[in-house]
DNA sequence: ATAGGGTTAG
């Protein structure tokens, strides 16, 4: 990746942003146009249904209604469509209700856009039934049904009418009259989407075949369905060639591209697709795309990118939206900066459920589960119904900081109070809870409790709470189940190897490294990342591929030697038994957050905050080398691992040293 | 002057 700073690529074009400004049309109605018009109200609320201002154009139609105009076969599709994106259910109803007294519910374009509204109100049975009145449905009607099905969940139904569809295609004889279907370019790439949410293997590529058979590999849209679906296949090498193969890329094109990288954690690749995309004159970026970038930075810890989002988010204007409000506490809180998250969260004009969670969750991941509580009860005074997420938040902040209590009395009042029906995350979080805390068999008995089979993070808690509080017995039971679930992950043998090493039963620790190194597993390699100007750095366990390498070594070198002039031993590794042991050889396989950490150091102004994100959990032994560190250089330490966020202050962990 | 599709959050 190019080395971009972040504030000058956008200071160029700022200015094509410009969301216009959304003109009071009714205002201006109101001014100038007849009101007894039929025309000019319908003129009103289409242009205000399609410029997306659903509340006024909806508005509108009530006005023109109370004026005991009679709307007309215009009228209809556009006051619906508004229902529909508002996602009103009582309005649409009620504007159905009008359809039929005035007797338009019959018209073909009446009955899509009813169709469309019940199912985007979740009323898929009512959206069916009118679909099954039509005596000859059209294209659209077709489609609209089909989107219905994708959009609530069932895409194997909108696979089997559109089988249907094309076997009343094939009846038509390539006579294009009027009363015949044709499949087009709208309904394939509601197929398409279909065809990648369900869990059928080669879906994508027997619609593939199909787009380019009936020539419609060339409508951006369509391609760009190909390719969201590739990636959601998990091919995102495939859909990355599918992005370079159209020619004519809109914004959909670009957005999709950057939030395929970073769904996938692909937060480099995903920048820089956006600096292209900034620098590309025909496009412009909007508020999906800085969505897309701010769930990148959020990944990465990049939190210079991420603030320069934040202020672009201002400065178009879009601050209040919903959806980019809650990405920003996302990327504050997995950047490290609770506060700010807390703060863009006060600024928030509209907050819904899942804003609240993402405040929860990220006091929660930083250990604070005193204020992640004070967060969920708030958010109940305000009548802001809780959800599955919510829950999951609020336990695992409870578990990260080790509150018993709280967490069990949360457990309960979520299913007998909130009705929320447990599933394994929240299973995981109550065992790790109470296993960490020490009560090894009720956490066994709540597994044993469970409707669902628990999945390996529930058996894996288990498994390293017995560690903590040398249980060999329940030990063994919980890396049996883990050997059965995934038995090709190493982690599990090297955890059950220490805890027979801890209680002395070293035959079983050979037993456990020789099936390590029969099987020839590996343990999945650990990264940390730092972001500098813009830029994340990657650091690997033992790292001899960074540029700047050798130079680090020798600064950690040094700082070793002062470190142990304080009394820190450095240790070959934090455990009895590692697998590394046998490839350690003559130099010691650093940890990668130690070399992200003083590769920080050596860059950063003296005083500055570090930020080090890390793709496993730390080790003990990092754990005491970084907070030493912190004393010895004073410097703030903030590290992200796998699990939660340790912040290190002049020699002290925000964890607790519970982690 | 009217209907259906592709990209965004916990």
């Amino acid at each position: 990746m190019k080395n971009l700073n972040p504030s000058s690529a956008f200071a160029k074009t700022t200015w094509k942003n410009h969301f216009s400004t959304k003109s009071n049309l009714t205002t201006w109605f109101n001014k100038y146009l007849d009101k007894s018009n039929v025309s000019s109200w319908n003129s009103i609320i289409a242009e205000l249904a399609r410029g997306g201002d659903s509340t006024e154009a909806l508005r509108a139609f009530y006005s023109m209604r109370r004026l005991s105009l009679k709307p007309n076969r215009s009228t209809f599709p556009c006051a619906i469509k508004a229902c529909s994106a508002l996602l009103d259910l009582y309005s649409g109803k009620q504007t159905h209700q009008q359809a039929l007294i005035f007797g338009y519910d019959t018209d073909l374009f009446v009955s899509s856009a009813l169709i469309d509204m019940y199912s985007k109100c979740g009323q898929l049975r009512d959206a069916r039934i009118l679909f099954d009145q039509i005596p000859q449905p059209n294209i659209v009607s077709w489609t609209s049904m089909i989107t219905g099905y994708v959009q609530n969940n069932n895409p194997g139904q909108a696979l089997l009418l559109f089988k249907e569809l094309l076997i009343q295609e094939s009846e038509n004889d390539g006579d294009a009259s009027n009363e015949h279907v044709f499949v087009d370019s709208v309904a394939i790439v509601s197929v398409i989407s279909a065809c990648s949410r369900v869990p059928v293997k080669g879906a994508s590529e027997g619609i593939h075949g199909m787009v380019i058979k009936k020539g419609f590999d060339g409508d951006v849209a369509v391609e760009n369905t190909l390719l969201d679906a590739y990636a959601k296949r998990g091919d995102v090498a495939l859909s990355r060639k599918m992005f370079d193969a159209i020619v004519d890329k809109d914004d959909v094109s670009w957005n999709s591209m950057i939030s395929v990288y970073a769904q996938n954690g692909m937060s480099n690749e995903a920048l820089e697709v956006f600096y292209e995309m900034v620098r590309d004159n025909n496009v412009s970026y909007n508020i999906i795309t800085l969505s897309s970038v701010l769930l990148a930075c959020a990944h990465s810890g990049a939190l210079q990118t991420g603030k320069c989002i934040h202020d672009q988010v201002i400065k178009m204007d879009l601050e209040n939206n919903v959806i980019v409000g809650t990405c920003i506490i996302d990327m504050y809180c997995k950047c490290g900066r609770v506060e700010m998250a807390r703060k863009a969260f006060n600024c928030m004009k509209v907050k819904n459920v899942r804003s609240w969670t993402a405040l929860i969750s990220g006091y929660g991941m930083h250990g604070r589960a005193k204020e992640a509580l004070e967060v969920f009860y708030e958010m109940i005074r305000n009548g802001v119904r809780p959800n599955y997420i919510t829950f999951v938040s609020v336990l695992a902040a409870c578990s990260h900081a080790g509150v018993v209590q709280e967490g069990w009395d949360c457990f309960k009042a979520m299913k007998e109070e909130f009705k929320v029906e447990p599933g394994l995350e929240h299973y995981s979080c109550m065992v790790d809870l109470l296993g960490r805390a020490g009560y090894l068999n009720h956490a066994y008995n709540l597994i044993k409790e469970m409707k669902v089979t628990p999945d390996f993070v529930i058996w894996g808690s288990l498994l390293a709470a017995c560690r903590m509080h040398k249980n060999v017995e329940l030990a063994e039971i919980s890396a049996y189940k883990l050997f059965e679930l995934d038995s090709n992950n190493c982690g599990y043998y090297v955890l059950l190897s220490n805890i027979y090493a801890d209680a002395g039963r070293w035959k079983d620790v050979e037993r456990m490294r020789l099936v390590i190194k029969d099987r020839g597993l590996v343990k999945s390699p650990g990264f940390s990342l730092v972001e500098l100007k813009g830029r994340v750095h990657i650091f690997l366990v033992g790292d001899k591929e960074h540029p700047q390498h050798e130079k680090i070594y020798k600064h950690l070198q040094e700082l070793n030697v002062k470190l142990q002039g304080v009394g820190y031993i450095p240790k070959l590794t934090s455990a009895p038994y590692d697998v590394d042991d046998e490839e350690k050889g003559l130099t010691l396989r650093v940890h990668s957050e130690k070399l992200a950490v003083v590769f920080a150091i050596m860059h950063t102004f003296p005083g500055a905050t570090i930020h080090v994100i890390k793709n496993l959990r730390i080790c003990g032994d990092c754990h005491t080398f970084i907070n030493l560190i912190s004393k010895i250089v004073d410097r703030e330490i903030v590290v992200r691992d796998s699990k939660r966020f340790h912040h290190f202050k002049d020699g002290s962990c925000s964890c607790g040293d519970y982690w």
